[in-house]
Order: structure tokens, then sequence, then C-alpha cells
DNA sequence: CGCGGGGATGTTAGCGCTAACAGGGACAGT
DNA sequence: ACTGTCCCTGTTAGCGCTAACATCCCCGCG
């Protein structure tokens, strides 16, 4: 299919000459102009199978000034959610002929968001992406000026750039009116970290879930995504328990503090699902494996990746495009079910 | 610093005129080269520096033939470790002076792995490196035949090509010499799927150090990465143990099934580490905060990077470069501790 | 004092491609 | 039959840069 021996770069004019055509007339059917004739067009799609042609990338750019390439910036890539996004927008950045280009910055200053968009725009590429879930990275997007088409990543609002992002306040309205469905008087949230727009948009959701369904807004529990404060979030959720409060259900901002919680909860001789219901966030690849297996909440990475990608095109072609925020979805696992029929003073 | 209305891109001649050189020279001096005088070079570097030029990279790499990019490709990128090893890689590349070209195969197959290489070529990346520790991606590596300098990561020496990884059979065996050390009798070993190199790997050390303690090799038991297998492995191992069997230490292939094993364990009533000790491998970010904090291999993922794109480097001056793998560290924490003194003859 | 040599700089020719313009043939309308 | 038009194709001129060659000047040496 392809030439082996890399004896010599093919060019244009390899092909033109193969089929007989101005090697401009080559170009024009790589770039699929129109008044090309059928015949010509065929004969010459024929000699770039047969050769293995490929056009080089530089010259078009160079004159084009267009790389076909999307820098992508991101802080922290460990977290499940960021390395996600990375796959669904590499995707989407494939399917519509552009690469993407990768930089994790070790810290979310100004200066290390600065000198990314900087090596961007060295390379050339024809737009940026970035994540920006936490507010220095946002922060530090703000004070970037660049000519480079810019496109924010999950940044739930707190830019004005035109941006994508997954309905974070509807996830938590999910998870939390699946919980009120259930039967439970109310529901407690452990939240992630304060400076998280993510978290904030999580806690909202709850708390407007809550206060349509008139029900009761317990204190938060403060997380900061680490399954520990996950595993301490359930030993005071307990004690309160113990204490009288009213802790059936619990809605955690993510799964690995799901999973503290849940080790937590044990310990304290409480069953779940059977005295408390908890749902997660994220739907990590362990969610369904946790004993038991986690109720949560998943964002649809690739729809993300997709209109991120559409967002940057329709900006590249100049056009205005506003994007609602991808809508994410509950998956009910075994560690939600109905309320305990406890001291409630209306049964069924 | 840099100009901010992009009212048109700067070129090398615009350098040129400021400073009353030619182009040339402008040229000679961003690429480093020795004949420039020192006056000259300090006055063209102040004009770049007013004018806040950048070079255009599609113009060098049309003339020089090297875009300053490596592409790499993977297969999975969800689970901790592959992820790891792309902000190291990009890490390294950047500091090295290149730039990361991101694609992430759906499936292992030699088409999509050929066409992905096939894409890299077309964008005319310096070279390519592939993470391939499963045999399907290995296979299709070998299958695609390239012009570009090829490197592969953490592919446990299933290819010939040149090639870094970390050391997985010293991470094994470093993992269950220190539960030997402990004073346990024998150390159980939960496997990884048998079609990933690595896990045979961390077999294969396993095995090594028991037989040079003179130890017992039990039989092994399957695992495939998620938790629920470590839990199912945690069922079994508890049997056996009831059944009578020396089961006081085991060493899981990875930190996910270990924590599924974490999980059986305490619903059979076994306490870690005083009735048995566990140790996982690639301390996730959660492997801290599991009950116990969990023992566990490090796998040093910046130290993997460098390497990798030292040997890229190598090959790209035509070097030869045989690098040795990156030693992984052993993490002791609360999971492991000294063998029970059950019904075992000696004492101490 | 003339000449050779080498360092500093300028000039020229592409790299492979696309855009703009030029040309040529076929067809329709008069 | 002639002209205008449209479609197809070819020719030419760069895109911004680096490599190779040309030039110039200054210095040291015979």
């Amino acid at each position: 299919m392809q030439p082996e021996g890399a004896s010599r770069a093919l060019v244009m004019s390899d092909v033109a000459a193969r089929a007989g055509v101005s090697h401009q007339t080559v170009s024009r059917v790589v770039n699929g102009h129109p008044n090309v004739a059928p015949h010509t067009r065929e004969r010459v799609e024929r000699a770039i199978r047969e050769l293995g042609y490929r056009p080089n990338t530089a010259a078009r750019a160079l004159v084009t000034g267009s790389t076909r390439t999307i820098g992508f910036v991101a802080v922290n890539i460990n977290q499940y959610g960021p390395a996600q996004t990375l796959v669904g927008l590499e995707r989407a950045a494939r399917a519509a002929g552009y690469s993407l280009s990768v930089t994790v910055l070790d810290e979310a200053t100004a200066d290390a968001m600065h000198d990314a968009v900087d090596r961007f725009l060295a390379q050339s590429v024809d737009a940026v992406l970035a994540l920006a879930t936490y507010d220095d990275a946002a922060e530090a997007l703000h004070l970037v000026h660049t000519p480079l088409p810019l496109v924010t990543v999950q940044s739930g609002g707190a830019v004005e750039e035109p941006a994508v992002g997954v309905d974070q306040v509807a996830g938590a309205r999910l998870a939390t009116r699946h919980l009120l469905d259930l039967g439970h008087r109310t529901v407690h949230h452990v939240t992630g970290p304060a400076d998280s727009q993510e978290a904030r948009d999580r806690i909202t959701g709850w708390r407007a879930e809550l206060a349509a369904a008139g029900a009761d807004v317990p204190v938060t529990v403060y997380g900061d995504w680490t399954p520990s404060s996950g595993y301490e979030a359930g030993r005071l959720l307990a004690a309160r328990r113990r204490a009288g409060e009213d802790v059936t259900a619990v809605f955690l901002a993510n799964d690995q503090m799901a999973l503290g919680l849940l080790a937590a909860l044990h310990e304290e001789g409480l069953e779940v699902p059977r005295d408390v219901s908890v749902v997660g966030f994220d739907d990590l690849p362990e969610a369904p494996y946790l004993t038991p297996p986690l109720t949560t909440v998943r964002q649809d990475f690739a729809e993300l990746g997709h209109r991120a990608v559409e967002l940057v095109l329709a900006r590249l072609a100049g056009r205005e495009l506003h994007l609602e925020p991808v809508p994410p979805t509950l998956l009910v696992r075994a560690s939600t079910g109905p309320a305990p029929v406890l001291a409630a003073p209306a049964g069924v």
C-alpha cells in the first residue's frame, strides 16, 4: 500500500508525472476543488494511491498559514476526568482532521499558562483548548493575551471566553433527585475543594434540587476529592446519625471520596444501601466494582470533546456559536436504595 | 514584552531591517551559529526582543525537514500508569525543546496502529513514541513499517525496537522481598491479565524472589487489573486460608485489585496487616488513603519519560544507545506487617 | 608592501505547496 | 461562422526560512 523503502520523499510533482498532469491539478484533487474533470480526478487519485503519496504538512502550513493542529493545555491530567477529557478531545480533533499537541502544566500560574500558550503560538497551532476547572488556572487564562482562538473546557462559566463543559449543576440535581425519589427525606453532601468551579457547581445543583423538593438543606461536609476526606466525611456523618440526625442519603462530589466514605460507613457498622444510600460523581472505572457497586453520575467526555472541537472550528470560521453544556447521566447501581423506615413519622 | 496587536506576522526580514543586517544574519543568531560578531549578535537579539519575533516553524520545518515534534501513540490512557507516562513524556519532550502530538487509539489493531503512525508521518513528526504494554499493541507495532524512528515505552522486552521501561521484574521482587523480610513464609500473588507483558514480568519477579529465598511458590490467583477481580481473589485466598494454607502475605499486580482484595478480606473478618499483609503496585493517588494505607511499588514516570526522550534524541542523532530499565521503589505503608505467629513451627 | 587566509556578512536558490492568473478548447447563442 | 462564456488545466510567483556560495575586509607573514 505504501512504499517501504524511504528512498526519497514523494512530492506532488511525482504524482503529477505519473498521472500525466500538472502538480497544480494534483493539488486541486488533494484539496477537493470542484473544477476537475472526473476522469482526471480519478487518474490522479489512482496515482496517489499507487505511490502512497502524502502532502507535506509543513509546506502546506507555510502557504496556508494553518497547521491543522490544536494545542491543548491542562494542569492536572492524573485525575480521571481530565484524562478522559484529553481522550475525548483527541478523538474529536482527529475526526475533524486536526491533531492535538498537548502540554501539561506543573502549576497553574499565569506565567506557566502564558508560556504554554506562547509555545503553541511558536508552533503555530490553529487554536488552543484549555482545561481550567480550578480557579487559579482560569485566572491565569484571563491574564493571557493571545491572537490565537482560545476555547476553555470545563470551566463552568468562570470565564467569558467561548467555553464548553458538562452541566455539573444538572448532574448534581440528578443525583439528589434520585435519592429524594427513593424516599429519603433529605440528602447530605460531601463537597469537593472550594477552589474548584466544578465542586461549587455540584453544591449549587444539590442545593437547588433540595430546595425544589422543599427538603431540608443539611450543613455540607467539606472534602477535597481524596478518599481520605471521604473517609473522614463518613465518620462525621455516622456520628451525626448517632446524634439523631436524618442521615440516610449521601451525595459525594466524586467517586474517590465515595470510596473512602464506603469504607468508613462499613467500619461504623452501617450497611449500604440498607442504612445509608450513597451516590458519587465521575463513574470511575472501579465504581462498578466497589462494595457495593456505586451509583454515580457519568459525564460524556466523548460528547464534550466533540463540542469543544466544534466550537474551535466555529471560531476558526469566524462564526459565533453558543453551545449548551453537555447533560450528564445517572448510573444507578447497588449503593442506593429506598429510605429506611426508621423513626420516620409517616410510613407507607 | 510581546506585541498584542497582531497586525501582521513578523518575519525575519523585519528583524533584519531593525538590526540593520541581512535576514541571514538573523537566522544565524536565531540558530546559534558561531560566526557572528558579538556586537552584531547583541543588536539582533535586541531587535528580536523588542519586536517579539518568533521564527515560523512551518517555514523552518519545510527547509530543515524537522518539526521538533514527537508523536505519541497509546491505546489506553484511562489507567493511571499510561496517563502518568504521558505526563512524564510530555515534560521530558518539552524540556528537550520538542512538543508532543498525541493519538489515543480505540483498539490495538495493526490497522489502527498503522493509521496513527501514518498520520504522524503526514504530520512529519521527527519520531514516534509508542506505549505498548499489551501484546496486541506490541504485535501491531511489529507490523508497522515506517521510516520514522520508533521508540517503544513499557513493552517489557516484548519488542526488539529500542525501548525504555520500568523494571517490572525488579518491582515485583522488591514487593516480594519486603514481605519475606517481614517473616512471611511465602507470598501469594494475584496476577494481571495474561496478555499484558507487565503482568507477566511481575509474575516473573515474584517467582524469582521466592525461588531465591527458597520459599514455596503458591499457585497464582488470576486477576485482570479490576477491583472486582481483586475482590474475588480475596475471597479465594480467605477460603484457602481456612483450608489450612499459609496465606499471610499477598502481592497484587496492581493497586486497584488490592482495593478489591482489601474489601473482601475485611468482609471475611481478616484484619490487614495483623492477619494478612498486602502489597500492591502502581501507587495510585488513593493508595495512601485506603484502609489501611497501602504498601505498594511506585514507578518513576518522570524518569521514564526522560529516558524515552533521551533515546529518541539518540536515534535522531544516529547514536546507538542502550538504556537500562528504570528501577521502581517500594513504599511501605500500613498494609504490611510482621508475619502472624499462627501454627508456625518456629516462632521468635 | 603585497598576498594569502579566515572570519563576518550578504546574496541566491530552493524546500513543497497553494493562490492567482493565463490559456485553450468546447459549446451555445446570434 | 463568429464571439462570448464557462470549464478545465497549466504556468508563475511567492509563503518564511536555511544552506550553500560569494564577497569583503582585516590581519599576519614573507
